[in-house]
DNA sequence: GCGATCAGCT
DNA sequence: CACAGCTGATCGC
């Protein structure tokens, strides 16, 4: 849960996620995302007086989360004073303090998050520096290098803070399967449970929020299934959305919800009410998405945990993990970081602890004796400067504006001085340095991942992949030996997912009707708590390859229709736009000029930064100053000779386990061989990097 | 009656 | 267990 206070130290007359409080006095306000914890206030009446009162003041946010919110009767008094922004395109927005008529010009970038739909992280750039509020997010490692408008001049922008989320910035949380692992293993125990009979349901124990669409709209992508949902009308204009829901309760994927569910679930009747089809009573399994995390020691590398006899637990989540956290600060290294969520059972110390060394703040102050000032990280690092890195001291000097950026001359925030700034810091960051976090950090780690084994409390019989391995094995094959009675053909090992079919299944036990289990044998006999290993393949789904090949690509293109194409009717077309972000923005004719207009692909040069640049007026009628968008085509021959790790690491190429070596073929073979053999397997880890099989 | 806050519960 | 909420009780306006 977000404790971000709303206002940042370089720009504290935006308010970003909080409505109450100091921010009613906000000159413009934000909002990253749909999600009741940062909308705190949003809906207060002194908020809608001070709305009234002050004409100037707007809501800025992406258009999908303009119309989430809009949806809400209770938000609808803002529909006036929502100006969505495209991801990806940069705006300028003007600050009037309606007092005193004191103007300040900024300039703001909206880009995807990753964490739901509509999520977005806010760029800004102004006079006092270019800082990043993330929200929440869920990137993958190397997805902030792979974004451009993070960097000009071919490197990463010079951010002076970075506002974060950190909720899961913690050494528990070292590792959470990405997000195709986590489809992956919820995809084959659903396709393996709802194609034994029409009577076979499962039902999705998802809290109440939006972030699980995903999910939703690739399990009915790959299996045809719609998902039954309580509602969908705030999805009215979001076909890729809509199209895999129903509020059809007689579909096989259910994931609507009731205050008693659990209790009916055990009832075997569903939240939305039904018990049977066609008087035939219906056989349901819960899945319950949560968040496992893997350690780099631990033994759990499951997707999958089943947790009694017909529920189970599918890893699940929409933030980024601890070592995600870190591979995002550290690329975008601000000079200070501030987290945005202190995480239960730690303290706001211990994150800093985490956060500081990832900051020029703390690396600046390393050298001991700086008897000419103290030299900037990035101008050793970075050769090619076009910022305010020009300067070599931090003594706050009179900057020089030359350049280049041909879109704007009145407005370079880069261009300006940020050190006035970082006086402004909260002590905690710049207090004490701290004693020798790589140590600490180290055995803060290993005692984490030793409570993480006994806390997850599984059999030592189990069968233990280590998750590097995963990606080789096919996930059905993947299963407890113990208490297995048929043990698995061989050929199964080595088949492919799509080539297994019923015929494949039928390998293992067929459910026992009544009575028995009726939990999916592919994955266990066993009644009693078990784990399952699920896919990391991820060749095995070219849809999500294709669609979510940077993570949040399926969250971010949530497709908006237009007013003139739901006129239309036509859906299809959208779904191959080839302007990424592929949000259209649902203009009104009446509000035309209060809406950010977006021109089509002219812009081609991409090495002028920004040369797309949007303004919003203080009178609310932004206009388009320059082409805003680039072609997809271009976005991704951005390549970053600063990062190579990002640089080469896709959500496939990333092994789960940090530096972990490739499996070779023959261990891989002899462990294949031993499963087939039904014999005890134990895999142990001999050291952080290399698994050695033993028996 | 409404909002804010908190405990309890998913 | 940890993702983001809902419900119900209590208190103050």
């Amino acid at each position: 849960m977000s404790s971000f206070e709303g206002q940042m130290v370089e720009y504290p007359t935006i308010s970003i996620d909080r409505f109450d409080r100091e921010n009613l006095r906000a000159r413009a306000y934000f909002l990253s995302h749909c999600h009741k914890d940062h909308m705190k206030g949003l809906r207060a009446p002194t908020l809608k007086r001070r709305l009234e009162c002050s004409l100037k003041v707007y809501l800025y946010c992406s258009p999908v989360t303009k119309e989430l919110l809009l949806t809400n009767p209770k938000y609808r008094f803002w529909e006036k004073r929502i100006i969505s922004i495209e991801t990806e395109t940069p705006t300028q927005i003007s600050l009037v303090d309606e007092a005193s008529g004191e103007k300040e010009e900024i300039v703001v970038t909206l880009l995807p998050a990753g964490h739901c739909p509509g999520s977005v992280m806010f760029l800004f750039q102004g006079s006092n520096g270019t800082v990043l509020y993330t929200g929440d997010f869920r990137l993958a490692k190397g997805e902030a290098a792979r974004m451009e408008l993070l960097h000009s001049g071919g490197r990463v922008k010079d951010i002076q803070s970075v506002y974060l989320d950190t909720t899961f910035c913690d050494p528990r949380f070292y590792q959470i399967p990405s997000r195709e692992e986590c489809l992956n293993g919820i995809l084959e125990l659903v396709r393996s449970w709802i194609t034994r009979s029409p009577y076979h349901v499962v039902w999705l124990n998802c809290k109440a929020a939006y972030g699980y669409e995903y999910l939703f709209t690739n399990l009915s992508e790959e299996l045809g299934v719609q998902v039954h949902v309580d509602r969908l009308d705030m999805f009215r204009n979001m076909p890729d959305i809509l199209h895999h829901l129903t509020t059809d309760r007689s579909t096989q994927i259910h994931a609507c919800r009731h205050p008693k569910a659990e209790e009916y679930f055990h009832w075997n009747k569903l939240p939305c009410g039904i018990t049977s089809r066609n008087r035939i009573p219906l056989h349901t399994i819960s899945i319950k998405p949560s968040t496992m995390w893997f350690g780099e020691r631990t033994r759990k590398t499951n997707v999958i945990v089943r947790t009694g006899e017909s529920s189970y637990r599918a890893c699940f989540s929409f933030h980024s993990s601890y070592s995600e956290i870190k591979d995002f600060l550290t690329y975008i290294c601000p000079v200070n970081a501030y987290p945005n969520v202190i995480p239960l059972g730690t303290t706001m110390d211990k994150v800093i602890e985490i956060l500081k060394p990832l900051c020029r703040s703390f690396q600046s102050l390393e050298p001991e004796y700086k008897p000419l000032g103290k030299l900037k990280r990035t101008r050793t690092i970075h050769y090619d400067s076009e910022e305010e890195d020009d300067e070599l001291f931090d003594d706050p000097l009179p900057v020089p504006l030359r350049h280049k950026v041909p879109y704007q001359q009145t407005l370079h925030p880069e261009a300006f001085s940020t050190t006035t700034v970082s006086e402004n810091q909260p002590k905690k960051l710049r207090q004490s340095i701290g004693s020798c976090k790589a140590e600490s950090m180290q055995s803060s780690l290993s005692e984490n991942f030793v409570d993480c084994e006994e806390s997850n409390s599984a059999s030592e019989e189990e069968l233990e992949i280590p998750a590097s391995l995963q990606g080789d094995l096919d996930p059905v094959t993947l299963h407890q030996q113990k208490a297995e009675v048929d043990i698995p053909q061989w050929e199964v090992f080595f088949k492919r997912n799509d080539e297994i079919t019923d015929e494949g299944l039928e390998n293992f036990p067929p459910s026992t009707e009544t009575g028995g289990s009726q939990s999916p044998k592919l994955f266990s006999d066993s009644d009693e708590e078990s784990t399952h290993i699920s896919s990391q393949n991820s060749s095995q789904s070219t849809h999500i390859t294709e669609q979510g090949s940077q993570g949040w690509d399926s969250q971010s293109d949530t497709v908006l229709l237009s007013s003139q194409e739901r006129n239309n009717g036509d859906t299809t077309s959208l779904n191959q736009g080839g302007c990424r972000p592929r949000i259209k923005e649902n203009i009104p004719v009446s509000q035309m000029e209060q809406n950010v207009l977006c021109p089509k692909d002219t812009y081609s040069d991409l090495k002028s930064r920004d040369a797309g640049l949007t303004v919003v007026p203080s009178i609310g009628e932004p206009t388009t100053l320059s082409d805003g968008k680039h072609l997809p085509e271009e976005k991704r021959l951005l390549h970053l000779s600063t990062n190579t790790d990002s640089q080469s690491s896709s959500d496939f190429e990333i092994p789960s386990t940090p530096e972990a070596e490739l499996p070779k073929r023959e261990h891989l073979q002899h462990l294949y061989e031993k499963l087939a053999a039904g014999e005890r397997i134990v895999v142990e880890k001999e050291n952080a990097h290399s698994w050695i099989l033993k028996n």
